[in-house]
DNA sequence: ATCTGGCTCTACAATGGAAA
DNA sequence: TTTCCATTGTAGAGCCAGAT
């Protein structure tokens, strides 16, 4: 089954299903996007070298999720809430963001896009995202698409260092969209109120839509807008892009504006700390306080209740069962792998966007620094007992995210090493 | 009360064999 | 040989029950 061949294989396979992916991929705007983000990250940093660039660059990575999401944002699943002034939402946590920010809760089912079109996107993005920031660091290395069961291939040609990595990418937050409108009444011409939620409306198509910020007033997180742009028609499948792109050439404040927001918000990520935009981030969990109208569960009997978001979207790697996949992949791509690596030096790791921040303590940091070998004689019971040329390998050579990293390879670390880490 | 993980549903991609 | 289609595998996320 496992022949000297297995990673050259791979390989082959991972080249051909990128430049297919290329072709039946075509988002015209997709490069452009990381490109300026990525620019713009190195620009900032350049300018108040105590942001560090791998938090900012993670913050920019979920804009450029986010201009994803957006694509696919319709008719369908806007949130009206009448005061202090008439507002329509397009929130992906389960609940009026702008009462969040006060810690008032009132229950509204987020609008994510479907999760069978998610999972492929936010794959793809990451490794668009970290193609085109290897060639920023001036680094050869080429990102490849892997085959099962690899995620990611990392590849120098010279050198003859290679990665299987498995790729674990999820956004921290998406910031909700926003829309002026009229007062409403029902069909009584009583007036309608927050409790009442979930409507959905006419058009959106050729509207002002602008992007919800919150902006710190006096130490408390305060609504705030970008007017952000439009869709013109179900056909302007790329608007979310498109408007990203142009409100960063637009406005020079947008963007430290975001990442002193996104930062604090990820500093903040703790479900002790259950405070104000803490309500906009993915697995926050359930509303506290619970307000007396906050609704149950559907088709609940029991006790439960409906969460602002379920601790299945964890943020990066963090989800425990991503985590154990993730060791598990390493482990097996890795004992596969590595004895029968001939002229590769072959090297395995998790790739994401954010650390395990709740989980690294928990389900990582007894492992991290872990070598393994194999023993057919099953009596080893220190190295000694070993020939001396006996080969060892690490369980990681790499733990990647772009927030926070640990390395066991030079490789790795020259490759991705990034200032803050 | 909260966290975890099993089960379920959905979407999508890859695969491989049969039909054209 | 190419095209089609059923099957299989993977991932995200909702729901729920059991553990802590």
């Amino acid at each position: 089954m496992i022949d000297n061949n297995w990673i050259e294989d791979l390989l082959n396979k991972s080249k051909s299903n990128t430049k297919k992916e290329e072709k039946e991929h075509n988002n015209p705007l997709e490069y452009k996007l990381i490109t300026n983000l990525i620019d713009e990250c190195y620009k900032i940093h350049k300018g108040d070298t105590l942001i560090p660039l791998g938090k900012l660059l993670a913050s920019t990575f979920d804009l450029l999720i986010s201009a994803d999401y957006y694509s696919y944002v319709g008719h369908k699943g806007w949130y009206y809430c009448p005061t202090p002034t008439p507002s329509l939402y397009y929130h992906f946590t389960n609940c009026c963001p702008r009462h969040a920010l006060g810690n008032i809760f009132y229950f509204h089912p987020a609008s994510k896009p479907e999760s069978g079109s998610i999972g492929k996107s936010t794959s793809r993005l990451l490794r668009a995202f970290l193609n085109v920031l290897l060639k920023k660091r001036g680094r050869s290395e080429r990102i490849l698409k892997g085959a099962e069961p690899v995620d990611v291939v990392i590849v120098n040609e010279e050198t003859h260092c290679i990665l299987f990595g498995e790729i674990k990418a999820s956004p921290l937050l998406t910031l909700p969209l926003q829309m002026a409108c009229e007062k409403l009444t029902d069909d009584g011409g009583k007036e309608i109120t927050e409790h009442d939620g979930n409507l959905t409306i006419n058009t959106i198509f050729n509207q002002q839509i602008n992007l919800f910020v919150p902006k710190l007033v006096e130490g408390s997180w305060c609504e705030s807008q970008y007017p952000f742009g439009n869709r013109a028609a179900l056909s302007d499948k790329y608007w979310g892009y498109r408007s990203v792109i142009e409100l960063l050439a637009k406005d020079a404040s947008f963007l430290k504006n975001y990442y002193s927001f996104w930062n604090e918000a990820l500093n903040k990520y703790h479900p002790k700390l259950t405070n104000s935009i803490y309500w906009l981030t993915n697995a926050c969990g359930s509303p506290s306080p619970r307000p007396d109208w906050w609704p149950k569960s559907k088709g609940g009997d029991g006790a439960g209740f409906e969460s602002v978001s379920d601790s299945k979207t964890s943020v990066g790697v963090d989800r425990t069962d991503d985590i154990k996949k993730g060791i598990y992949q390493v482990l097996k791509l890795g004992s596969e792998g590595k004895p029968v690596a001939s002229k590769w030096k072959f090297k395995v790791g998790i790739i994401s966007n954010i650390h395990a921040a709740r989980h690294f303590e928990e389900y990582l940091e007894s492992l991290k620094n872990l070598i393994w070998t194999h023993d057919t004689t099953g009596k080893a019971h220190k190295a000694g007992d070993l020939n001396p040329e006996h080969p060892l390998y690490n369980l990681f050579d790499g733990i990647i995210a772009l927030t926070e990293s640990h390395f066991r390879d030079e490789w790795l670390k020259e490759v991705f090493g990034l200032e803050n880490n």
